[in-house]
DNA sequence: CTTGATCTATTTGTCAACGATAAGTAAGAC
DNA sequence: GTCTTACTTATCGTTGACAAATAGATCAAG
């Protein structure tokens, strides 16, 4: 199980554990339903049972863990209905951040954005599967940046990581190839400061994306026997 | 066997606890700056402490309460800055929220936001302000249920929280007596499924409430948390 | 071969004690 | 009178030990 990088971590903030494990999740080095037990996450960090407990609180506010009670923490393993939830709530808020974005975006930041989709596309090229993961994410982090909305930013970052995490249950990898594209609609129409061509480019890149999965609810999901029989 | 008290609230889940917390800054019986220390919300809640640091760290990710090291935990106090942020977050949910509220709700919902509209009157009509304040946070959760969406949820949940925080800290009392018209409004457009009259009377009333605040940076306060939490 | 029960071992959840930090208080110098 | 400094106290943060629960293995029976 990849938790372990090759640094020696003597006191890592809460935050930047809960940053590496987020940024496992996102590139799909951890996938749905892995289990973290405990005691191997404080092997990965050099930390002690406090610590992991309180980041795994974290994990799990923010929907990327799921707690069961005495049975311990795994990455969330979110079903159809909780897929759409997220790429509904994701459309919704990066609706409002590229229109505000329009508003807001300077050259700087800009350029940064066209910056990421060139090492998107560089990894895409060379096959690196989970860079150019990284770096797609990363292009609408940077863009919630431009917002300079802390709230904003935290709840699409919450959204960015289960995406990517359903992504990487439900998703083919065609699909992928496309981001870059689409991306470079979205900073083409920002720099043309084309709030409606913008928005409309976001939303469909993000429909595009998740029409792209086949969702399905994977068969370690646990049955409703009772309304099997129910009739 | 009759459970006393004292038994009742020692099986208070975590999810339990924070709600009242959430409640009680809500309701501005727990104000901006308020100290929470972890022997008090023991004793409130007759838990020990593993659970409390747990809870707390949970409200400080929902932004209702900040932790500063090795001095505890305190009801946030957003300056101006993150206040007004937090205002722009949630004009971006609820302005989604309501365009996909249009389109679901059923009758039996928008009864709940008229019956929400009549409570919030009478609350207001008799000067109960910890109550008006309730109803008018709960119409927006109401609303939000429509939707569907947990995730979206959620981060309303979080949003109405911190509103009524800032609105506690910064806000004049007049504001207030407006919500009602302004929810009645809201609940006329979406009868109508009036798309863009419900997303623009839900932008005004959130303008309207933000305007009318008056930001200034206030002092910490002590109170007494055990008497906050007795019922 | 499958089903069911029992036992063992690992992991999680809770608790109480200890150490560390910061706020509060009192004493002394200017 | 006030400012500084040292001390005291209270609260937070961490650690380690213990209790509880689950998953897996072993074994017996149908």
């Amino acid at each position: 199980m990849a938790l372990t990088t090759d640094q020696a971590r003597s006191s890592l903030t809460d935050d930047a554990i809960v940053e590496r494990i987020v940024n496992a999740v996102m590139e799909q080095r951890l996938r749905a339903g892995a289990k973290l037990p405990e005691s191997a996450l404080c092997d990965a960090f050099q930390c002690n049972r406090t610590q992991i407990r309180r980041i795994l609180v974290v994990l799990a506010e923010r929907g990327v863990v799921t707690l069961h009670a005495n049975r311990g923490a795994f990455v969330s393993s979110p079903d159809a209905t909780a897929a759409h939830e997220v790429f509904e709530a994701r459309r919704a808020v990066e609706r409002s951040i590229v229109l505000l974005a329009v508003e807001r975006i300077e050259e700087g930041a800009l350029e940064g954005l066209r910056a990421n989709i060139r090492a998107g596309a560089a990894a895409e090229a060379r096959g690196d599967r989970s860079q150019s993961i990284r770096l797609s994410g990363e292009f609408h982090l940077r863009l919630a940046e431009v917002v300079g909305n802390s709230v904003l930013t935290k709840f699409l970052g919450e959204l960015v990581a289960r995406t990517s995490l359903i992504i990487g249950l439900h998703g083919s990898h065609g699909a992928r190839s496309c981001a870059e594209a689409e991306h470079k609609g979205l900073a083409d129409a920002l720099e043309r400061r084309d709030a409606h061509g913008a928005a409309e480019a976001m939303e469909h890149h993000l429909r595009h994306i998740e029409n792209t999965l086949d969702i399905y609810d994977g068969p370690e999901q646990s049955v409703d026997i009772v309304s099997i029989f129910a009739r």
